[in-house]
DNA sequence: TTTACTGCAAACCGTTTGCAGTTCC
DNA sequence: GGAACTGCAAACGGTTTGCAGTAAA
């Protein structure tokens, strides 16, 4: 996990404090954060980090392969370190919470259809299961 | 595709021109529009149509359950009529191009196994084949 | 020393909101 | 007549950008 550092200074990289900064961050958290979220934390260590430098950060790091960008419905957009390992999203639709699940049986049984196709070649699928974490469905029963 | 219009006169809603506009609009397009793209159309039709009613409009079209709200990467959300047919997308990751897609066998079988489902309760699964569509693939192989 | 990276602040874009006026029923 | 809807314009939140200064290699 930590070796994303690792890995970030073999990609002809300039290794600064910043980039240090939120590499720790994302490293050290498995939940997945908002750009802000990341400012927020990676400032408690270096206070005067600025929001264009981490956004700037995490894009590159988007770009290199080793962060991933997902979008679940929020405003704003989430940062995953958990890039390396294909996987999905579970996400709750009442409080906002996102966990990692493991893909199920194999990603090729779940192409469309050559006919349905339309021509497109597919790269990668991504599935989104959307209902009620635990805790929600608990509140909701006690209502 | 167009008892849009008559799905929506019987919620107790009240027919404007505006909404009925923004209702045409969408029964007419078999794409995915952004509010902004539903604004222009709309605006063919009813000059004064604003922004703001627009997204109201919308809003509560997905709020009854007629339109379906989809953020596939770009920055501005998409409006989905054809919410009534489960279905899915593809995305053409170079021109941005979406394209629905039948369900793909049954969705009980993409269920997560009890253990990896941390106690969520899924009430519906959205899958997204990202990938390159056939126009663009075309243009990559002759460049 | 050179070039890449940083911070600031302003711009940007999609979306939401408050409010006064209008329209449907 | 009254509640619901519209338009305007300003606010908003997340993200991007231009530029002058700073720091890694």
């Amino acid at each position: 996990m930590s070796d994303l550092l690792a890995r970030l200074r073999q990609q002809d990289w300039r290794l600064t404090a910043q980039r240090r900064a939120v590499a720790e961050v994302l490293s050290g958290e498995h939940v997945h954060l908002t750009a802000d979220e990341v400012h927020a934390r990676a400032g408690a260590v270096l206070p005067e980090i600025s929001r264009a430098t981490v956004y700037n950060t995490l894009s590159e790091m988007v770009a290199l392969g080793e962060v991933r960008e997902v979008q679940m419905g929020g405003r704003a957009r989430r940062y995953d370190p958990n890039a390396a390992a294909s996987h999905h999203h579970l996400v709750c639709t009442t409080c906002g919470l996102i966990m990692d699940v493991p893909e199920v049986g194999d990603a090729a049984a779940g192409l469309p259809d050559e006919e349905d196709r339309h021509g497109f070649q597919v790269d990668h699928v991504e599935v989104t299961y959307r209902g009620t974490c635990a805790d929600c469905a608990t509140l909701a029963g006690s209502a």
